[in-house]
DNA sequence: GTCTATATAAAGATAGAC
DNA sequence: GTCTATCTTTATATAGAC
């Protein structure tokens, strides 16, 4: 499939993904999303209705909705569960690296586009903190503050896309991408002071 | 000392580290820094020679460089060593909480800014990874990847700050600054295979 | 050292032709 | 559905008065 047998709109969106990953939303401009995408300016409007439209249809284009539905039967479970979807996290994050760059960036800042994308985000952590309670409970998990505890268990799962951002200091050492979810999993189990991991 | 003591300099850099903690980079503008600093557009230029020079004075001003030689005796230990510096690293984000956002912004995206803000993070970092290498060859860490370990320990150290952007996750939990560091430490530490943490 | 006034460039958006 | 041409706003930066 060549890049003009795409259709207009859907250029735009793949322009703009790639775009706002790199340099950020602020960063890009509509001309230049449209001359990546072989468009006019004029289409923005047309299609979108703005520049904004344009990141909240990104989220709805190729963020995976039906992740939690997907699974909702084995993430009742909070040591299968936990593992589960911590590597589907992880997943997502190589399958689609630029979305996952752009949540990066944008949750960080307070912007509009924070509600949006927290909108999509939500669903996927709170079944995460909700597996967090569940395995304290049932004695699985040891930990004092669960938001502290969540927000390190975000933290070390979403800390191999720093890569590029680090990338002085792991420069001799390669990241083996297919080893990742299951080291990642080891850190974070242990890290809940689960034994024998 | 009233906010006009201050010498205006001082006054605009203390407003744009406000406003780009809160706004980003891109999203401040030099006449927004200025209205809130109570000084004229113009002084920006004068006395920085651009937002771009404002934005590493904040580094040079702010940034704690002494942190590394302050310490460097009881860095060389792996475990102690790593117990201190993972608190200081917290410490001084909470002490200087804007100037930390500013970091965790800007080197999510392939900006010029970047550059500057390794450039200060460099030597913290790096003596971590100093630490993780001698904590495994003294069988103290277990690991198999460097780079994702590594990853997942900054990710983890600095997960604290994510409070507000996941505040709809949180709301229902204190989150005492008080124990953080310790916390911090005691997850981050199981994470790397101690026992009897 | 600080101001006003202005130069210059670039942004987002759309009216109206095709 | 797509284009050109243009409107409007806002950005950074600075020359020159004080």
């Amino acid at each position: 499939m060549n890049h003009n047998d795409i259709d207009i709109k859907t250029r735009i969106l793949l322009s703009a993904r790639k775009l706002f990953a790199k340099q950020g939303y602020e960063g890009t401009s509509v001309r230049q999303i449209c001359e990546d995408a072989g468009a006019n300016v004029a289409l923005i409007s047309y299609h979108f209705g703005g520049k904004e439209k344009v990141f909240t249809a990104l989220f709805e284009n190729f963020f995976p909705g039906k992740l939690m539905s997907d699974y909702r039967e084995q993430l009742s479970d909070p040591l299968p569960g936990l593992r589960l979807l911590i590597s589907e996290i992880i997943y997502f994050t190589f399958q689609d690296s630029e979305l996952s760059s752009i949540v990066q960036q944008e949750v960080t800042m307070d912007s509009p586009r924070r509600d949006i994308v927290m909108e999509f985000l939500y669903p996927v952590w709170s079944k995460v903190r909700e597996l967090l309670i569940k395995g304290k409970e049932a004695g699985l998990f040891e930990f004092d503050s669960l938001s502290n505890t969540l927000l390190m268990v975000i933290g070390a799962a979403l800390a191999h896309k720093r890569v590029y951002e680090f990338e002085r200091l792991i420069a001799d050492e390669e990241m083996n991408p297919e080893q990742i979810p299951e080291q990642t999993v080891k850190f974070i189990l242990r890290g809940l002071g689960v034994k024998e991991v």
